[in-house]
DNA sequence: GTTAATGTTAAGAAATTGTTAACATGCTAA
DNA sequence: TTAGCATGTTAACAATTTCTTAACATTAAC
C-alpha cells in the first residue's frame, strides 16, 4: 500500500512518516500541492493524505485536479484540517474527499483511519469483474468481452455498464444514475440516454431495457 | 422511535444526537461496528445510522452482519457518507442500505430523511416484493412475474397493482387508490377503471374484484 | 326496471425516450 | 505545436409509450 503524504510543514511530513511507515506502508512525500499533483500522477498511490492549508496549491484545489485525473480515480484522499475549520471541512467534501482528520494529529486515530479507508479501498476492489452470461466486465483491465470479442467502451458509457450489471435486474433511476456515474454533476436530459445508445450499439440493445418513467436495468 | 447512532467520532456523534434528541427521538450511540452490532441485537432499534468509515469494523461490513440477523430485518440503516465515493453508495445499496446521507451533514436534511424513512417503516412501504401465489411483483425491478412468465406493466398500472396486492382482500377506495398512485392529482372519473381494465388483460380479470360503490381489491 | 356505478373502446394528449448532428474539450501522435 | 481522433455534452426533433378523456355499453343494487 503506497501513501503519499503533501504538506508544507517539514515536521507534520516527518511525524506522518514516521508512524506510517511503522506500520509497513510505502511513503511518499510532497511540500505543496503541485509537487503533490506531479508526484501522485506519476506514482499513482492508494491514499493520498492533503493538509487543507497549503502554499502554491492548497489541498482543496489539489483535491479537485485529482478527481479530474482519470489515472487516480481509484485514489482516495484524505484531508487534514485544523479543528476549527468547519468551513473547510465542507470544502473538502464537496471537492471530493473520502476522509479527514483534524490536527492535532494522534498517531493511533491516524493509523487505524488510514487502516479503515484502505480496507474499504480493497473491498471496493475486489469488485472488479462481474461476469454475466457471455458479457465479461473487468474495471481495472477497463474492458468488456462480450461473447469472447473484446469490445471498447469510453470511460462514461464503461462506469454507466458497469452500474447497471452491478446489480442486474434492479432498475436505476436516472437520479441514481447521474449520482454514481456523474458525482452529482447537472447534466442535460438527454446525456443519459446518448451513452446509453452507445451502450446499445455496442452491445445489443436486449441487454439494457428502458421502464418508461422509472430508469434502466441490465437483463441477461 | 429509537435510532441507533455509530460513528468513532465523537464530534459527529454528537451532533447527530443532539439533533434527534431535539425532534424527539431516543437515541443510542456506539463507537465503532462491532460496538454497534452487540448494541443492535440488544435493543432492536427502528432505525441504525452507520458512518461506512469506521475502524474495528466498518460501516458495510456492519450492515451486512445487521441483515443476516434475522431480529433485526425490520430495522432500517442508513449510511453517512463522504460525497466522492462513486460507489459506497452502490455497496451500500448491496449490503441492504435503505438511505444514505452525505457529509457535511445539514441538519434539516438529516431530520427530514429521518422522518421520511421512518414514516415509510410506519407504512411498511419498504416492502420491495410481494409473492400472492403465482404471482410475485419487484418493485425493485419493476417486474411482474405471472406463473413464470414475466409481465410488462406501465408505471401507472404497476404502481396500482402493487398496491392493491400489498394489502390483498383489503378493498381500497378510488379515493385511497388517487391518493397512493397519482399523489392527489385529479383525474377524470374513468382513468382508473381503464388502468383496471389493462392489468386484468394482462393478469386475467378474477384476481382485481370490483365492489361497487367502495373500490377494487386483489384476491387470490 | 331504474339508475348510479363501472366496463370498454378508441382517439389523441402528454410524457418520456431515441436519434442525430453539431460543437467542445482534451489527449496523442506526427 | 498542431492536426486528428476519441470522448462528452447539448439541442433539436422524431418516435414511442403511456396516460387521460369522452362517448357509449354494460352491470348490479335497489
Amino acid at each position: 500500500m503506497k501513501i503519499l503524504i503533501v504538506d508544507d510543514e517539514k515536521d507534520i511530513l516527518e511525524f506522518l512518516s514516521y508512524n506510517l511507515r511503522k506500520e509497513g506502508f510505502e511513503i511518499l512525500t510532497a511540500n505543496n500541492g503541485l509537487e503533490g499533483l506531479e508526484m501522485a500522477t506519476k506514482e499513482v498511490p492508494d491514499l493520498i493524505i492533503l493538509d487543507v492549508m497549503m502554499p502554491e496549491m492548497d489541498g482543496i484545489e489539489a483535491c479537485e485536479k485529482i478527481r479530474e485525473t482519470p489515472s487516480l480515480e481509484d485514489t482516495l484522499v484524505l484531508f487534514l484540517t485544523a479543528r476549527a475549520e468547519e468551513y473547510s471541512e465542507l470544502a473538502g467534501f464537496t471537492a471530493g474527499a473520502d476522509d479527514y482528520i483534524t490536527k492535532p494529529i494522534k498517531p493511533k486515530l491516524l493509523i487505524s483511519r488510514v487502516k479503515a479507508i484502505l480496507k474499504r479501498k480493497r473491498r471496493k476492489e475486489s469488485v472488479k469483474k462481474i461476469t454475466l452470461g457471455e458479457i465479461l466486465i473487468d474495471k481495472e483491465k477497463h474492458q468488456l468481452t462480450y461473447s469472447g470479442k473484446s469490445v471498447s467502451l469510453a470511460r462514461k458509457e464503461f462506469n454507466l455498464l458497469f452500474l447497471l450489471m452491478s446489480i442486474p435486474g434492479k432498475v436505476f433511476s436516472r437520479d441514481e444514475i447521474i449520482q454514481n456515474v456523474w458525482n452529482d454533476v447537472v447534466v442535460g436530459d438527454r446525456t443519459i440516454d446518448v451513452h446509453v445508445r452507445k451502450i446499445r450499439e455496442k452491445i445489443g440493445n436486449h441487454h439494457i431495457k428502458t421502464i418508461k418513467g422509472v430508469g434502466y436495468k441490465f437483463d441477461l
